[in-house]
Parts: structure tokens; C-alpha cells; sequence
DNA sequence: CCGAAATGGTCTATAAAGTAAGCACTGACG
DNA sequence: CGTCAGTGCTTACTTTATAGACCATTTCGG
């Protein structure tokens, strides 16, 4: 894919994907659930469970959310209320935005 | 897959990854950046751009991740560098655990 | 207004994710 | 100390995401 698994990812993305995966392990462990436990709830396959908490790339963010949610990892607002509230808001706010971009060729830094 | 795209979600992966995708699309916007000048610098292509933006459940972590770092979404943590030392930490601590996992069973609710 | 440019959508081939089964290894418990 | 659950890893196989091109629509700039 475009994703040749050499270097097209930056480190931050990176280190952000394998905390998340290590904070799902953790939190498995303390809650005493199996791996397999956890698959099953998840609605996946335990060999994902370990790639996710391995923090691989190319997991699926709806799968690797879904766990983080089910052993209680918060991934960005801790209660659900405010996560869809939130998304209600952003919603909005994003509904009164011009719908393209113009290019104005101004240089965007993108090291980090 | 395991996922049918039927409703093996909970509402509140669900959300974070819509919210995730709303606030890449936001940041990308303020910063006149066009979708294909994100995909381009994400490695990625402009399709994957949209349904990132749109909150599809079934794009890779990794390319949804990267996408927000280059528009300067915050993950975990805002600062690169507290990310990594905070990625270590968990690497030890995880390390002192039990490398496996006793079924003990006691209920966990998964009511969210 | 008009036209260039960005977006949104669809479609196809292909590369990759995901699954499932199997095996070796480790640690816990009786 | 033997057994068994949990894990890690590998190997097929199936399903899906992704890339890329294309077209319709929208929207901003001049």
C-alpha cells in the first residue's frame, strides 16, 4: 500500500500509536482480562489484540478505539457525554467553515 | 473482516473517531491546507484523507495518526518529547507485569 | 459572473489487514 | 512437578482497505 512499513510515518504518530497500545495492555492486565476476553468483546481476533497492543500501524482505528474503550483507556474526553457533545460542537463549527481550501502557498512546518 | 460495518461498535469508539476526524478536518482548514496537500505530505492518498475526515472506522491508526500530527492535532500528549519518555515509562512498568493472564472471572461491565 | 480549483463521490486492481489454526514457551496453581 | 491456561509467533486464506483515475458539484478569486 502506500505504507511500504519502511519510514513514511513520523515519530510522533508512531510513539503516539505504541503508548496507546501499551496503555490498552496495561489496562487489560489490571482489569485480569484474557487476550482472548478481550477479542471476543471486541469483536475481533485475538492476533489483532496483540498487534494492536503491540502498536502496530496499520490496525484498524476503529478496532484498536474499541479496545481502548472496552479495558477503560480514555482517548480523548474521559466521559462519553462530553466525547458526543463534543463531536456535536466540532460538528457545528466545522458546518460554517468555507467547504474548500484555497491554495495559498504559505509554508507549513512539518518537522516533528 | 470481524467488523460486518453493521453495529459491532460502541457509541463511544464511534464518536472518538468521528471527533478525531472532525478535528483534523478543522485544523487542516485553518491552516489552507487542501486534502491533497495533506494526503501528499501524509504519504496517503486524497480518498483516505476524506474518509479520515469523514470518521471511518476502518482506516488504519496510522495514517489517521498521522494525519494529525502534520495539522498539529494533539494525540496524547501535546509535546513530542513527553510523549516518548511517557511511551518508555509504560514500556517499563509493563515489563514488571505477569506476562500472563489468569481467568479470574469477575464480571466487568462494558456498558458504555 | 466565469473559470480554476477544491471537494465529494464512484469504480477497479492490488496490496494489505484480518482471521483462524497450529505450535512452542512461560508462568501459575494444585 | 506436572498440567493447563495464557501468550507469542508463524503460516495460509479470506476479506477489506487503499491507491488512482475519473466525473459531478461547489466555491472562491478575479
Amino acid at each position: 500500500m502506500a505504507k511500504p512499513d519502511n519510514r513514511p510515518y513520523s515519530r510522533y504518530s508512531r510513539d503516539a500509536v505504541q503508548l496507546l497500545g501499551r496503555l490498552i495492555r496495561r489496562a487489560r492486565i489490571d482489569q485480569g482480562l484474557t487476550a482472548e476476553a478481550l477479542a471476543e468483546r471486541a469483536g475481533i481476533s485475538r492476533g489483532l489484540v496483540q498487534r494492536i497492543e503491540k502498536g502496530e500501524m496499520g490496525c484498524a482505528i476503529g478496532a484498536v478505539f474499541e479496545a481502548a474503550a472496552i479495558v477503560g483507556v480514555p482517548l480523548f474526553e474521559a466521559s462519553p457525554a462530553a466525547l458526543a457533545s463534543r463531536v456535536a460542537e466540532t460538528e457545528y463549527t466545522l458546518r460554517l467553515l468555507p467547504r474548500s481550501v484555497r491554495t495559498s502557498d504559505k509554508d507549513v512546518k512539518d518537522d516533528f
